[in-house]
DNA sequence: TATTACTTTATAATTCTTATAATTAGTGTA
DNA sequence: TACACTAATTATAAGAATTATAAAGTAATA
């Protein structure tokens, strides 16, 4: 129980103001994402419950998501060559991935607003948001690399 | 030929000091991606040259794009749902997208060192390089929008 | 020209994700 | 609480994108 009770009960209300059943599966799954200290991807989130519904389908993971996804609980990151990992989206945030193990670590900067008003103004779309995510070789590979050489 | 055979020369220049044959289909790819205003998938490449090549195989496009990103010609974008795209990162620029027809608009801005340094302050990586995305809707579709109302 | 190593081709396999249909189970209401 | 309605889950299959494999072809080099 790393998060609060109080971040979970939100989430659960803002499903139902929706008109989304909370099942048990479902909130297996809401609960993994807002305790996850990584960003999981769909399958972790399968293995991960499959001990507590061992008849848990795959599509069932893929559904919530979706549907956390559409209300906005959950941010989809997509990356190279590897499956979407999840995030709950509560506080704004950046990422930063390492290239050689591919984790991914959460990094706060002021959002770029002016980035998004200076795209507007030059292509003339309306801008909803964006994504940047940062990329380099973190603190244990670089050591790992200079105990190699 | 709306590119400079200058930077098709650069490129293959490149692949054979990098020790990489140059094939008929290679170049091919190569030149279709140079030319190219958009940004296209794999499967875009492919059916453009199986007049030129009746017999190629999707693979070897795949190959050729892989080849090419590890030598640092092409760089491979990778968005929520559907497959990689595939940009010559000849110029470092931005890429602006249409989130209800898919367009990839590319877009100006002074690169954003100072995210850099501050990310790699933060957490410790060795910092390589940063993508960012904006999201909206481009002029077209707002007309249409506008029009069904 | 012969040899070697790299490429292409054709095909199969993998992986991730979505679709389908039948069954199960929440939720509001009486 | 029981009922009925509808949504959600399950199991399975299908789909799409990408990668792996092995055989055949081809460029580069001596």
């Amino acid at each position: 129980m790393a998060v609060s009770e109080h971040m979970l009960q939100e989430a659960v209300d803002k499903l139902k103001s929706s008109g989304v059943r909370i099942t048990p599966q479902r909130h297996a799954v809401l609960e993994f994402l807002l305790n996850a200290e990584t960003h999981p991807t769909a399958d972790d989130i399968y293995k991960a419950l499959e001990g507590k519904f061992p008849n848990m389908s795959v599509a069932t993971v893929y559904n919530n998501l979706r549907v956390f996804r559409e209300i906005g609980l959950v941010r989809e990151l997509t990356y190279g060559d590897s499956s979407s990992r999840f995030d709950c989206n509560t506080s704004k945030h950046y990422h930063i991935i390492c290239e050689t193990c591919g984790k991914i670590v959460d990094f706060h900067y002021p959002s770029l607003d002016e980035v998004e008003s200076l795209a507007e103004q030059i292509t003339g779309f309306d801008v909803s948001h964006h994504r940047m995510e940062v990329y380099g070789v973190c603190q244990e590979c670089k050591k790992e690399k200079n105990q190699i050489v």
